[in-house]
DNA sequence: ATAAAAACATACTAGCTGGTATTTTTTATA
DNA sequence: TATAAAAAATACCAGCTAGTATGTTTTTAT
């Protein structure tokens, strides 16, 4: 049982330093040799637990890219509470708890979406899988908005839900251009004015 | 004059079939090799012309990334004609003219900003330039429409520029993850709604 | 205690990377 | 038409790439 800890172990520690690497220098650009450098490791190592790159960058999909999502935007939607304030508070709250690392790098999935989304299937639907949890937590909380009479009836929660995912996603791009928060706060702004109006 | 003419056009074959292979393979995974092969030329003909691969990006930033936003979404804003409509079929007829090959690949200047937008200050301010420019065409328009009194007055104009913009991004990456335009069509509702609101 | 298997390390490969040095070809000018 | 300069081609390099083959060490089971 000691061998099976000490394997899960090392894959994780492989994960971890190969999402911050990923994180922080792209992809393709992340050498097998840069992720066992980090993780103080060798490449056979490395071989022994993973088939290939391509695995390794799906677990950390999987694994890291995933849960980041689903902690920071998918799970507080399923607060108790009224929904237009839950839908401000996650967006806001998370946008501006970002520390200057985060916002100098960008979303970690919007990354891998614009770096290797074109690329193959196989990450497509892994990223694709994500997108589509959180669209689906969105349209919950909207529709539950829609029945207790505080998010007007006549919307498309599913239009919401996606125009609210693009835009953030977006900005958490551009923001990398910038050295400041002006853009982001004019986001902000924005979408607030995009939360009031569907408010019933 | 006919050498000058010469190495323009060997510069022009360049940056085009670097724009390409960026476009469908992205910055990094495109080697110099690909790019000259392409082109039909050789390494030495191409390092006669550009210093390195840094400045060829550069360049193809300027020259293509640049010219293609500001063709298709920066220059329709300076039309004639009511503001809210100005706005509304920009983005719709952009959207919905793209081909296949566009909705897989994404926006050139979203890829270019989310696989190299932490990298160097030379690319940060080159594409910084692009969003700035379309951010203030659209603040332009906007601040027209209130004027003209077709957009209400108490919104503020950088915050509808930048959150239209995000959008936009954020939805050209999310789309190559899918294979239909189910979600593109979802982004359409969801901006359709935006506008509306913007109506005075 | 020992054999097998799992975990990990070392050493290596073929092919590609950006970039350079040198030569050949094309063009401009006198 | 000779010569200089620009354009382009050829041949090369050191360093890196993903991945492999083959060792050594550690753990497990008997």
């Amino acid at each position: 049982m000691q061998q099976e800890l000490k394997s899960q172990l090392t894959k994780q520690q492989i994960v971890q330093e190969a999402f911050t690497l990923f994180y922080e220098k792209g992809f393709k650009t992340t050498s097998i040799n840069d992720v066992v450098k980090a993780a103080k490791l060798t490449k056979g190592a490395f071989y022994h637990h993973y088939k290939n790159k391509e695995q390794l960058g799906l677990e950390v999909i999987e694994l890291k890219v995933r849960k980041r999502v689903y902690d920071g935007m998918i799970l507080p939607l399923s607060d108790a509470g009224n929904p237009m304030v839950i839908l401000e508070k996650t967006f806001l709250n998370r946008i501006k708890s970002f520390p200057f690392y985060d916002k100098q790098n960008g979303c970690p999935m919007n990354n891998f979406i614009n770096e290797i989304g074109n690329y193959e299937t196989a990450y497509q639907s892994a990223l694709k899988h994500i997108v589509e949890t959180w669209k689906a937590a969105l349209i919950t909380l909207i529709n539950r908005g829609k029945n207790e009479k505080c998010i007007k009836q006549n919307i498309s929660s599913e239009a919401v839900a996606v125009y609210l995912i693009s835009a953030f996603e977006g900005i958490r791009g551009i923001r990398k251009l910038y050295n400041d928060d002006d853009i982001l706060n004019q986001y902000i702004s924005g979408l607030k004015l995009y939360l009031n109006q569907l408010k019933a």
